[in-house]
DNA sequence: GATGGATGTTGACGATGCCAACATGCGGGT
DNA sequence: ACCCGCATGTTGGCATCGTCAACATCCATC
């Protein structure tokens, strides 16, 4: 057979590092960084403490794989936004998918602020060395490829590409973190989505 | 005399609270948040564990008003920058100052990672009921005080003032924080510095 | 089938946050 | 001047966490 996905539960776990992981993220999701413990998860898997050190170094290691974990929940939000977009024009489309992508990245950060937190809980290089796994699909390489678009279809200069993306991913980001845990948090609803609307209009702006 | 700077060393220390809470941003400054520990700043008091309980709720009010500090010590290096400023025009006055703002912003959370995540460590509304140090400088109300003189000078657009307020402020904490715990982390420094500029001179683009 | 290495378990140690009970002494009221 | 209350510190203890060491179990390979 190719895996007991279906956790056999005798002495050994049969899956036991994926579990862990669930475990972990189910934690951030609900309690951020700070609840991603070792002995907790250990416990939600059914496991005794300790079993955790059999596939990860530390508490840091766990942490960091849940972190990625994170990264690919805000990616996938960003591809389903992005995949519901529909424009006449390939130009107006690139712009649309750029906004939508944009939206996506602070709606995430919104709604489930513990994944949010985790994945830029940093720590540690969480590209460590080994397994990070490639196919995952990334939050800013979905924000280059839009931009990518972008210049394809004309609308960004080629030259101002590189500016551009540095730009893009800090308005995006900071206003994220501003509205959640910055000056901004506890912006009125209403308010919140003007602030969107006039960094998204910002960014479209400084494309030129 | 107006109060016992050096604290007297008896059984009542005499100055507790601020020799707690400057332990507790020394911490910070090489730990992050997460050395910000009750009884870590105990024992740097030279006092028993504990006896911070008579001055902070629990750990996350010690801490949050140790971010405050972080916070003030952020002011401190914008207004040092925005001070250093020279211009001919009022105007361009006004732009260079914004700036100054916006570098000394990012030269903070690069020089000063501990500090400022420990500043927007949020952990809760850190600007609990009560005591908010209100004379304390605050980075945003600069940020906005600097947007007003570009106003003033005529440079922005008075309906474009609030919509300002929210790209510079996201440009730049968004820029600060994905160089330190993002996927900006191991830039070289020279694009570190490119970097900079593009998402500075963005900011410019966008106040029209 | 035996056996070795991968996987899980048990137990322990130091550190932390926090609670309860106790000690000290400064300052205000007489 | 005295005394006593209450703010301030201390001691001790408990539960939890990370991590180490020693031990148990079982799957895969010969």
């Amino acid at each position: 057979m190719v895996k007991a996905v279906e956790a056999s539960r005798g002495y050994h776990h049969g899956n036991l590092r994926d579990a862990l992981i669930d475990a972990g993220v189910d934690l951030a999701r609900s309690g951020g960084p700070n609840a991603v413990l070792l002995r907790a998860v250990s416990r939600a898997a059914g496991v005794s403490h300790n079993a955790a050190y059999r596939h990860f170094a530390d508490q840091e290691d766990l942490l960091g794989t849940v972190a990625q974990r994170c990264m690919t929940q805000l990616s996938l939000l960003m591809i389903e936004r992005m995949d519901l977009v529909q424009a006449r024009t390939a130009a107006r489309r690139a712009r649309s998918r750029l906004e939508a992508i944009g939206r996506a990245y602070v709606d995430f950060a919104l709604t489930e602020p513990g994944w949010f937190r985790t994945a830029f809980t940093s720590a540690r290089p969480h590209t460590a060395a080994g397994d990070v796994d490639q196919a995952a699909p990334n939050p800013y390489a979905l924000l280059g490829a839009a931009l990518d678009d972008l210049v394809r279809t004309g609308v960004l200069a080629p030259h101002a590409r590189a500016g551009a993306q540095y730009t893009a991913w800090s308005a995006v980001h900071g206003l994220s973190s501003l509205l959640l845990d910055g000056p901004l948090r506890e912006l009125p609803q209403a308010d919140v989505a003007r602030a969107v609307d006039a960094v998204l209009a910002g960014i479209n702006r400084s494309l030129g």
